[in-house]
DNA sequence: AATATCTATCTTGTATACAAAAAAGTTGAC
DNA sequence: GTCAACTTTTTTGTATACAAGATAGATATT
C-alpha cells in the first residue's frame, strides 16, 4: 500500500507544529507551503484538509487554516477520554488476553525498565506507547483499538512534556507491573482501575503544571 | 460560518451510501459523481478524503475509492465502544448535570413517549438522539461530548434498522427513566451502568439479527 | 488453448489556470 | 487627523490540463 505525497506531506505538517515550527494560532498558508515542499497547492489542500479533520488545525471556509494547539481546559478532557478507553481495554483485555501477550507485556516492561536505567528517554517514550498500544490490541476490538491509537498519537507531544518530572517514572513503572497482574489474575476491574489513574494522572500533573506557569506569569 | 461545496457533497454522497444508492464495496467514481453533481472532480476528491477519513469509505492510493460498511463484527465493537463512552458520560453527568439539564431530559422523554404514541417513528429517532446529546453534554468534558456526537452520527443508520424489533420501544424508554432518576439521585455507577447496557443491547440485538439473515441465506 | 507480455485505455494524483471572496491599501470627505 | 467607502491585491475555492500508475485488452509464444 504505496502512500500518497499529500499523505506525506501532512506528517510532516504534523511534525512542523509538534515541534513549534508552526506556533498555536499561526495561520498556514497555502502557497508558502507549497514552495516549501516544492509542490503545488493541490496535495498540500489535501494534507491541510486532513489534518483539520483530525483537530490539528482549525479550518475556517474562504478564510484559511490555522493552528490549534489544545488548551490546558480541552487537554485535561482529552486525557478523561484516553483514561476511559484505555480502561476498557484493559477490562476487556482480562477476560480475553493470551498468554503469548502477557509475556510481551512483560518482556516490554523490561525493556521499559533497561530505558529508564540507561536515561535513555527516547527509547522509554517507545516502550511505553509499545506497552499501552498491547493493551489496545488485546481488548479484542479492533475499533476500540483504532480509536485508542488515534487519540494516543494526538496527545503524544503533551505526554514527553510531563513526563520528566521527578519520581513519576519509577511510579508509572510500578503501576504497568500492577496492571500485568491483574490481567494475569483475570481481574478486569482492578486492571481497568489501574489503568484509569494512571494516564488520568497524566491529565492532573498536566493540569497542575499549567496552573504553576499560568501563576508564574502573572 | 459558510459552508464549502465539497462538505455539501460529502454529506449527500454520505446521504447516498446510508440509502443504499451506494452499496457496500462499490467504487466511486471520481468522473461520474462530478457529472452527477455538476462540479469538478476537485470537490468531489474533497469529500471523497473526507469519508474516507471518518472511515465510511476506504481509500487505496491510485486505485479508488471504495464504500466500506463496517460488518456485524466491526458494529459490535463500534457499538461496544459508543456503550462505554455513553457510560462515562453518564457517570461523569451525575455529578455536574444542572436541574436545568435534568428537566431538559425529563421534557425530551416526554415527547419521546408521545413520538411513540403517534407511531411517529421519525420524530422518535430525533428526540432519542436528543436525550442521548443532552447527556454527551451534561458530562461536562465537550471533547468526549464530541467524540460521542461522531460516534453516535456514525452509527445512526444502524440504529434504525434495529430498534424496530418489538417491545423494545417500551424497554428503552423505561430505562431512560431510569437513567433520569440515577442522575436526579446523583448515583453516578447506576446512571453509568444502565446506559452501557441500554446502548450495548442494540449491538447484541444486531449481532442475532445478523446471525438470523445469515443462517436462513445458508 | 492457455498464459505471459506488451500496448492501449482509463483513472487517479498533481500542476496550473481561473473565479470569487476576503484582506489590505488608498483616496476622499468631514 | 480620523473614519469611511472604494479600489487593488491577496488568498481561497473550483475548473481544467497534464503526468504517471493501474487496469484491461490484444498479440504472440509455448
Amino acid at each position: 500500500m504505496e502512500q500518497k505525497r499529500s499523505d506525506i506531506i501532512a506528517n510532516q505538517i504534523e511534525e512542523l507544529i509538534f515541534d513549534g515550527t508552526f506556533r498555536d494560532g499561526e495561520r498556514l498558508d497555502e502557497v508558502q507551503l507549497s514552495e516549501r515542499f516544492a509542490v503545488s497547492r493541490t496535495p498540500i489542500r489535501e494534507a491541510l484538509l486532513r489534518l483539520a479533520q483530525s483537530g490539528l488545525v482549525a479550518h475556517y471556509p474562504r478564510r484559511g487554516v490555522f493552528v490549534r494547539q489544545p488548551g490546558p481546559i480541552e487537554l485535561i478532557e482529552m486525557f478523561e477520554v484516553m483514561a476511559e478507553l484505555e480502561a476498557t481495554c484493559a477490562r476487556l483485555a482480562a477476560t480475553r488476553i493470551s498468554d503469548a501477550a502477557i509475556d510481551e507485556l512483560k518482556a516490554t516492561n523490561a525493556r521499559c525498565n533497561a530505558a529508564v536505567q540507561d536515561s535513555d528517554t527516547e527509547r522509554y517514550y517507545r516502550e511505553n506507547e509499545q506497552f499501552h498500544a498491547i493493551l489496545y490490541r488485546e481488548s479484542g476490538n479492533s475499533f476500540l483499538e483504532q480509536e485508542c491509537l488515534r487519540l494516543q498519537r494526538r496527545l503524544q507531544p503533551f505526554r514527553r512534556t510531563q513526563l520528566r518530572l521527578r519520581g513519576r517514572l519509577k511510579q508509572s513503572m510500578q503501576e504497568h507491573e500492577q496492571i500485568v497482574s491483574a490481567l494475569v489474575e483475570g481481574d478486569g476491574q482492578a486492571a481497568s482501575d489501574t489503568i484509569r489513574s494512571h494516564v488520568a494522572v497524566q491529565g492532573e500533573k498536566f493540569h497542575h503544571l499549567m496552573s504553576r506557569l499560568k501563576t508564574a506569569a502573572e
